[in-house]
DNA sequence: ACGGGTGTTTGATCTTGGTCAAGTTGCCGG
DNA sequence: CCGGCAACTTGACCAAGATCAAACACCCGT
């Protein structure tokens, strides 16, 4: 077995997805996987085009954007290592709705639709995870929904930073989180230009709630980011 | 056996989600099945609470709402029968995201969760079908962030209209198309204040795009009308 | 026909966030 | 050390849509 393929499959069997299958299935699909390299700013999949297989990030950042019929575009999606997307249209009939590009040097996996959807007939716990994992995707987009119909900017954004702090250390004291992308990405995510979001974070600092340096957002105090969230 | 049971059977076979499925296994998901009536207004299920099971429409109109801290609410859907609505709760462990009401007097099945899932992970057939249903869902709700992030007010008014069009007879001439609710629940849904929507329906009017007669919308021709949702 | 409640329209005004344009900052390659 | 470019910030202005208030229309039951 060539050093690809070892990668291969031990990419797969690091994704949440695929970990811990049953080895027969994980080595069929292995076989007809892909390891894709993408340079930063490359387009990945574009809207429209029909889903050939599901892609998963294994190292650098992607961005899925929506566009408009005039040229606007907005981030609809940031995702990193571990992740997958564009799924739907493999399950579906339909193209893909967004166009994924690379924001950095990334490499991702490709499992082509037609193994997937055949070793999704065969072993029913590959189907459970899908629909876990759709549904956990539909809590995601719901999450969205909600906080563009009824959270203001501000709130946005300390729902964004909130969300970004590590799971360990959540104590009382200082938090910092460092930014995974540049700001206009992060903006454009939530539905906020470039020059909102910069006055939003400058706002927040002059009530002393965060603290900005480049990437890097201290939190001073978490509950009182949390109860800022709720006016 | 009963009447009750003779009818959820029916039911069931006439919703896309288990229409032909084994008889075996439709036959053991009938018979934990129950149909419930809701008259209009009654709340179904809420925010925060885990899913029980999946709810079918089989009869009426559901709405489903989001809820801000504040007493704000949005429409977030509207649903009518043969749908079904809050699956996202039962794949995952997390409690529901929305609350969903009844509109008028509404009728709907509810497949106890336990029960779903045993059947989902012996019959393969339904693993699918589960599987494109939550994939067009999020197709679905794609769109909506997508109207949400990029469209104005009056394209989602044009796009909503658009798709409410009856499949057959889009000929050159004028379409009707009628309200499926009041207004304010439309406007809602389509993220706009009530009056708003108003005033979007009478500029729309005064082009002679459409012509509206309480719950009536006329398009008075349908290619222009889809034309003007492009500025 | 009448009264009342709900749903819809209209008008005046205000707020949020977008746009445009002009700086800054900061980083990288020579 | 010095361009030069990209990201970010700041300010002045603008516009879409929200809010508040009032009038209007419609349906339904008595």
């Amino acid at each position: 077995m060539c050093a690809a393929a070892v990668q291969v499959l031990q990419a797969l069997s690091a994704s949440s997805l695929f970990a811990g299958l049953d080895p027969a299935a994980l080595g069929r699909l292995a076989g007809s996987t892909e390891l894709r390299d993408f340079s930063g700013g490359a387009v990945i999949c574009r809207e429209g085009q029909p889903g050939t297989g599901l892609h998963l990030v294994t190292r650098g950042q992607v961005k899925l954007l929506l566009q408009a019929g005039n040229g606007h575009e907005k981030v609809f999606d940031l995702i990193g290592p571990g992740a997958c997307f564009g799924e739907p249209s493999l399950y579906t009939d339909q193209p893909h709705q967004i166009t994924a590009a690379a924001i950095v040097d990334t490499q991702l996996l490709h499992v082509p639709r037609a193994d997937l959807l055949s070793t999704l007939q065969e072993t029913p716990e590959l189907a459970l995870r899908v629909i876990k994992g759709l549904a956990s995707r539909i809590y995601r987009r719901t999450h969205d929904l909600k906080s563009y119909m009824l959270m203001s900017g501000t709130q946005r954004v300390i729902c964004y930073l909130l969300h970004e702090v590590p799971l360990e250390q959540e104590g009382p004291a200082e938090v910092a989180v460092t930014l995974p992308v540049r700001k206009g990405l992060i903006a454009s995510r939530l539905n906020l230009t470039q020059e909102h979001f910069s006055r939003i974070l400058h706002e927040l600092a002059a009530t002393a709630l965060i603290k900005v340096e480049g990437q890097r957002v201290h939190i001073r105090d978490l509950s009182r980011l949390r109860a800022a969230a709720m006016s």
